[in-house]
DNA sequence: ATGTGC
């Protein structure tokens, strides 16, 4: 596989590849920095994806500050609020809350099992059965007390569990709290950020008593999923024994995000940096809104207070609907250990280590710092990959997030009613709403060999074990 | 992406 950089240009931005030269016409981008993508031989690169990478590229500050870098994975493809998924972005003196979006701390966990796919095949039926409840039917219960949740948006993981443990109600009490408790180091960042619960929907904060949030523990719409998965090859030996990852076991793939906290904060914050900006000056493309140090220092800081909020908010949003698995498991083998492998988001802003007013944006792109694990999910029905990071500053430490869309959810309905060959044989997928089959197909995809070989190929990450599917929950 | 939204 041959690594593919191409340079949006200065003089009318242009990438060219293959002998073949893609032009994309945008003023505003004369002084951008040059973005950089990163792509297999032969994939389609979508001119509105190039557009909106060089709309960030271009973006500046009236009041100072701007844009320094960006950078583009190889599951790069166009977003419908104004930011290709797989952008990575440099800022200095400013942040940009549309960069991120709504679907903050959207991220990835993954849990081996010990247990065969064989041993785990022959319950097949009861546990669907016990996790449609808990996924779908809300039969779950978990009470949530006033501490839990303000500990939980002040601080993250460890906040939330230091008030469970003085009180575990409902379901909780049946979680192992000391694993959860080590596994905290198992989860990027900690899984915590400086975050505020005045910045959470004000109806899951409450001031005392227990609220029932119906909003954690599920998995959401659109690619996100908990899966369950068997390890089919490890390629490292020694760092997959060092992580726990045998082959042939069971693993556990959970995507997704801080659900309507995000989208609160998100939509909150990108009006009000609409709302920010300097008056009589030129709105920058696609929306992208900034706020800057220079003249708004308590926005900037407040920005990403709410951001860590939500944040916080995803990281306990996956732990929970991994536990909520662990304990089906408990039920139906006994004793099971499922320890946690890694938890990190691929969706969040974080300022830049060792360097004042720097930030990097991930919108779609996985973190690939030194010797960190790295989860890149393949589409519906393909493998899955645990990869090591190798800190590459190619993509400013980043990796590619998935597979990347190739065909959009509206022409896929279309497809599917013309009864093509979507790539769903064999493929074991427990939804309530059917259509999602079609919009999240395999053939809606790229294919994650390709992808993945790129960016081991360009030294952004190895791969350290492959996973296939056994079964999948989608919303 | 979103207890989507015209």
């Amino acid at each position: 596989m041959q690594r593919v950089f191409a340079a949006l240009a200065r003089e009318g931005l242009h990438v060219e590849r293959d002998g073949r030269v893609y032009r994309v016409r945008l003023k505003d981008v004369a002084d951008a920095p040059a973005g950089e993508v990163l792509l297999p031989d032969d994939f389609p690169i979508e001119a509105k994806a190039l557009r909106q990478l060089a709309g960030l590229a271009a973006l500046r500050h009236p009041a100072g500050g701007g844009v320094t870098t960006v950078r583009a994975s190889p599951d790069f493809h166009p977003g419908d609020a104004g930011v290709a998924i797989g952008s990575i972005v440099e800022t200095e003196g400013i942040v940009v809350p549309a960069a991120v979006g709504t679907d903050i701390n959207c991220g990835m966990r993954l849990h081996v099992v010990d247990l065969t796919a064989e041993q785990l095949l022959a319950k097949r039926d009861v546990l669907v059965e016990r996790l449609k409840g808990d996924y779908f039917f809300s039969s779950r219960d978990l009470p949530m007390t006033a501490e839990a949740m303000q500990g939980l948006f002040r601080e993250g993981l460890a906040g939330w569990l230091s008030a469970v443990r003085r009180r575990p109600l409902g379901q909780l009490a049946r979680c192992d709290l000391d694993q959860l408790e080590r596994e905290i180091d198992r989860v990027h960042l900690g899984g915590g950020l400086d975050g505020d619960p005045r910045w959470a929907p004000e109806d899951i904060v409450p001031e005392e008593g227990v609220v029932r949030d119906g909003g954690l523990a599920t998995i959401g719409g659109g690619n996100h999923f908990v899966e369950i998965q068997v390890v089919e090859e490890v390629v490292d030996r020694a760092r997959a024994w060092q992580w726990n990852v045998r082959a042939g076991q069971v693993a556990i793939m959970i995507h997704s995000g801080s659900r309507g906290v995000g989208k609160h904060v998100g939509a909150l914050w990108r009006d009000r940096a609409r709302g920010l900006w300097p008056k009589g000056q030129k709105f920058p493309p696609e929306g992208l809104f900034s706020l800057s140090l220079a003249d708004q220092p308590e926005a900037v800081a407040g920005y990403m207070q709410a951001e860590a909020t939500a944040a916080n908010y995803g990281f306990l949003n996956r732990l929970l609907l991994a536990e909520l698995l662990r304990q089906r498991l408990r039920e139906l083998f006994g004793e099971v250990a499922a320890p946690l492998v890694y938890d990190l988001p691929h969706n969040i802003t974080l300022p830049v280590e060792g360097a004042a007013k720097r930030w990097i944006t991930r919108k779609g792109a996985c973190p690939a710092g030194v010797e960190q694990p790295v989860i890149i999910p393949g589409s519906m029905g393909a493998a899955s990959y645990l990869l090591v990071g190798r800190g590459s500053p190619q993509l400013l430490g980043s990796a590619s997030h998935g597979a990347g869309r190739a065909t959009s959810r509206f022409e896929m309905g279309r497809r599917g009613r013309e009864t093509g060959d979507l790539g769903l044989a064999g493929v074991d997928c427990i939804t309530l709403r059917e259509e999602r089959r079609i919009e999240e197909a395999p053939a809606a995809y790229k294919p994650i060999g390709p992808v993945v070989a790129c960016q081991v190929e360009a030294g952004l990450c190895d791969v350290v074990a492959r996973m296939r599917p056994l079964m999948t929950f989608k919303a």
